[in-house]
DNA sequence: TCGGCTATTTTTGCATACAAAAAATGATTG
DNA sequence: CAATCATTTTTTGTATGCAAAAATAGCCGA
């Protein structure tokens, strides 16, 4: 699931609780760096945000160490950390090596995936066809993360699965942008009929070229949103 | 001390570079745990690993975290972190992860790097050449490392540098137990010399198919020596 | 001797305290 | 009035303190 459940603001303490404050600090900060709650090159105040999560300095400064790493925050020595800037030229990088990620992951699940495994990805699609008609933009970029999800699982390649996530949560924090025109919307979904067929029929080298170009696509939405978003600022 | 040598004109972190403890501290315990020092599934423990890096927990356990976040470390919890193992299916996770972004590198430093980039390259395979020719391995491996990094570099992607670093280290916390036979270093060499040939061609799907079948072959060369450690423990 | 229980020690996880650096404020002077 | 510099305030970076969990040692009994 994307998302761990946000829902418990306050103590933690009463429960006996497995998990490490880290953990859901990192969770947490992350969902709202992706979500957009916390914009682009929002100066992080070390004060108020352990304040809003409910905790204390010292795991929120683990926390924000451990994004870093993942390149959604960046450090500024002496002067905190903000969140990552979302820039036209990161986009294009981050889109690069996720299409080279995607169509290597796309090889190998087509030779690595189980017919149920299929099954599963092809009822995702369905369930996605679904929100498409409707229209339901939110409900249909979940199946879309889901189905992107299961394919990069099938690899079989738990190291490519966590580089695959990290470049993948800069795209999520650009989608949160993008409003779907109709057409293009109806290209991307005619693009995935496409790929799930040739997941179908195991064509490696088809569903890698598939991808790659599902991916520059999508880059090409984000871009202009985020052109958008800059001429709304100036406007 | 390979990393602080070299002296990185991709930047890693943000444009504000003063120094920091906290980098310090996680360079340092990068290069413990890449060279060996601290060896696969070693325990580490805070208050002895802050004395001997002369600091505090606190920043000890940030780095800690940063690098958990690139895989170097595991964090148990409640029961604080490890280094990570060394397995063989770890490894080859990463060389196939490796091969896509090594492969995807040299077609974009075939289009982008520059006619100085490429005499650079050619130089340091000749230094390389001379250390082979002399048998000096820890020479070689230096030049070897940075021949790939700079192709790297030559891609022009800063976003894929750093996903290549990160892969990278696994592999670097390798090659120090390897111990390159007569005949496979030789080849090693040759596919070197062909890639060069390449990339001067700018030629970026031989470049491409080279790489891979370069990181493929040291595959073996890790796996065998995985291997032969391990019967050397049993022994 | 061995296994399992409790008590002690160690270690981790989180909070807080303190010092240094940066930012904000304000006063003085040209 | 602006600009610069000194002073206060805020924020970050690091060290330390403390409670809870885990590891270890010791003890007893079968």
């Amino acid at each position: 699931m994307l998302t761990t459940s946000i829902a418990n603001p306050s103590n933690v303490t009463s429960l006996a609780e497995r998990r490490l404050l880290h953990e859901t600090v990192v969770d947490q900060l992350r969902d709202l760096i992706v979500q957009g709650e916390l914009a682009p090159e929002t100066k992080l105040n070390e004060r108020v945000l352990a304040e809003r999560l409910g905790t204390s300095r010292t795991p929120l400064r683990e926390a924000i160490k451990f994004l870093a790493s993942e390149g959604l925050v960046e450090l500024l020595p002496n002067r905190g950390a903000v969140v990552a800037a979302l820039k036209p030229e990161k986009m294009q990088e981050v889109f690069v090596v996720l299409g080279a990620l995607e169509a290597l992951a796309g090889d190998l699940a087509c030779r690595n995936a189980s017919e149920a495994d299929i099954a599963d990805i092809r009822a995702l699609h369905y369930h996605m066809l679904a929100h498409h008609a409707r229209g339901e933009l939110a409900h249909y970029f979940r199946y879309n993360q889901q189905i992107h999800q299961r394919i990069i699982d099938c690899a079989g390649n738990a190291t490519l699965a966590q580089a695959w996530r990290a470049m993948n949560a800069h795209v999520k924090r650009a989608r949160y942008l993008a409003n779907l025109s109709g057409e293009r919307w109806d290209k991307a979904v005619k693009e995935h009929e496409e790929m799930i067929e040739a997941l179908t029929r195991r064509d490696g080298a088809k569903l890698q070229m598939l991808l790659r170009d599902h991916l520059a696509n999508k880059l090409v939405m984000v871009m202009e949103a985020l052109q958008a978003r800059k001429t709304e600022v100036v406007r």
